[in-house]
Formats: C-alpha cells, sequence, structure tokens
DNA sequence: CTAAAAGCTCCAGTCACTGGAGCTTCAAGC
DNA sequence: GCTTGAAGCTCCAGTGACTGGAGCTTTTAG
C-alpha cells in the first residue's frame, strides 16, 4: 500500500503518469484540491488516488475529458441511475466504431498504394500518383481523422 | 475548369477546405506563397490548386504534416526513387495497423462493459466498476490513445 | 546544518487548424 | 463613376490534453 499521505511526485509514479498532469487535472477540476503542508507542498491520500486511477483508465480508453468528468460525477451518486453511464459508453463506443471503421479504409488505400506495381522512379511512383490525384481512390474516406 | 486567377475564396471551395488552412499552410511553408494583386490580395493558379489538392488527399489519408511535407518534396523530384515515398508509406500503414489493433481492443472492453450484467444503480454498474479498478480489464490497452 | 531532490508557480509550446476583431479591396449593378 | 456588400487582409487567441522549462522554495536524509 501507498503512504495515506504522499507527495505529488509518488502518487505520479504509482498511477504512472506526469506529475504535471496531475496539477493539470486539478486546475481545471477534474481531480479535487489536494490538502497542502505548512510550506504549500501538495499531499494526496488514497481517496485522491483511486479518483486519478479511474480518470487514467478511462483517458487510456480514450475517453475524452468532458465524458471522464461526466463519469466521475456518476461514480461518485452511488444510487443514481446506471443508464447515464451506459450511454456514456456506448457513445464512446458509437466514436471508437466509427473510427475503426476509417482507418480500415485507409489502411486499404494504403495497401493498394504499396502492392501496385510500380516503376522505381518518382513520375511512376503509385504512391505520389494516388496523392495527387483523388479519382484514383478506391475507398471512400472523409473528414475527422483525429479527435477522441 | 476553374479560372486561372482564383482569389482564396474560390480555390478553397474548389479543394474542400476553409480559406483560413490555405493561409495556414502558405505560413508554414507548406504551399508556396501565392501572387498578390495591387491590393495584396492572393491570386491562385492550376499549379497552386494540384498541390493544394495533394496536401489535402495526404491529410485524409491521416499523414501528420511532417510527412506531407516530406512526400510533396519528393513529388516535385520527379526522377529521385520511389523507394524514399514507399517507406514513408509503410511507415504509415504501420501506425494506422497500430491505432486499428489498439482501438479494436478498446472497442472489445468496452462491448465487455456494456454487455455485462449490472445492476440499474452506480454502486453494481460494471461501466464505472471496470473504470475504478483495472483488473477488471479483459484487454490491454496502453498508451498512445491518439496521433499518427 | 547542508545539499540535493523534489516541490512550487507561471508561461510557452505541441498539432493542425479554427474563429474573431477590425480593417481594406474587389466587383457587380446602377 | 459610385456605391455597396461580399470577400479579402493581418494579427491574435483558442482548441485538447497535456508537456517542458525557468526560476524559485520546501523537504528530507545524512
Amino acid at each position: 500500500m501507498v503512504n495515506v499521505s504522499m507527495p505529488i511526485g509518488v502518487l505520479a509514479r504509482s498511477v504512472g503518469c506526469k506529475v504535471q498532469t496531475i496539477r493539470y487535472y486539478e486546475d481545471i477540476g477534474l481531480l479535487p484540491a489536494a490538502g497542502r503542508t505548512a510550506g504549500g507542498q501538495r499531499r494526496y491520500g488514497e481517496t485522491h488516488r483511486q479518483k486519478l486511477v479511474f480518470i487514467r483508465h478511462a483517458r487510456e480508453l480514450g475517453f475524452p475529458l468532458p465524458a471522464v468528468r461526466e463519469l466521475l460525477t456518476l461514480a461518485d451518486q452511488r444510487e443514481s441511475e446506471c443508464a447515464q453511464a451506459d450511454r456514456v459508453a456506448r457513445r464512446h463506443l458509437d466514436s471508437v466504431n466509427r473510427r475503426i471503421a476509417m482507418l480500415e479504409s485507409l489502411r486499404a488505400e494504403l495497401e493498394l498504394m504499396l502492392t501496385h506495381g510500380h516503376g522505381n522512379r518518382i513520375r511512376d511512383c503509385r504512391v505520389i500518383a494516388t496523392l495527387a490525384d483523388h479519382r484514383l481512390c478506391t475507398q471512400v474516406h472523409h473528414a475527422e481523422a483525429s479527435g477522441s
């Protein structure tokens, strides 16, 4: 077990994130402000650590911070309905599915670019030609290449 | 055919991007600076348009700007070797594959969260429980949820 | 008591744009 | 030729989710 009154660096190591990240979470009000020593340094207990684990886990699963905030609030209301947490997760699942579909069409396109016979000079290069001319695409690929 | 001397808005519409994006590409030196009217407005020709199409297409395929820059340089050197463009594309394919693999494990985790039986109160909620306790995960999911 | 490690705050930078304020130029209609 | 409204211009700030650094103070082990 980790000490009941950890400095920030120990907490950071114990959950596998950066010290700055923890301070950032406090800044934006995701993690409640820690108590301070007489000299002004933050000290954390087990409750903070559990909350941080929750946040990091949700982030690893790709939930954007607003969703994490929502889930955290829900987690604190142990008597409220589960349906809302399900909705958040389902919404995220939808976005994950959309991203997978898009990446798969990109993969197909890239594989086509790479496996197609081509000369060894740029002027005959399939990769370059495909990029220069959209009509050579077999796949539909539009919009949102990023985001969580 | 689009006019041989387009203002920036016409060019933007013709390739499907924002006016500011074109100015941004000029700022960072990705697109060569356009000629100007006496009054200081940019005017574009077909060469610019082709370059912009190339850039947008590469971006839609998820290539990060440094890679696009590299590909553009290659495209301009029509006699150089194709192998280098292939390497850029292959590197990108690898990263796409990694992202797909990761997203698929996230999907599995999210589906598990959602399909598992659970009570209708937060205290019995599988979604919340999974986030709070990493040990409930069946999937390995680490690090880089973003980036190309 | 000293010295190094770790903490603190504040600011800037990342990536690839996007939006807005406040101003100027262009082009069509009269 | 003049008006007027759309579209252009520059510059600055903001996005998301951190990350890194400067310059300082506090803690803690020896």
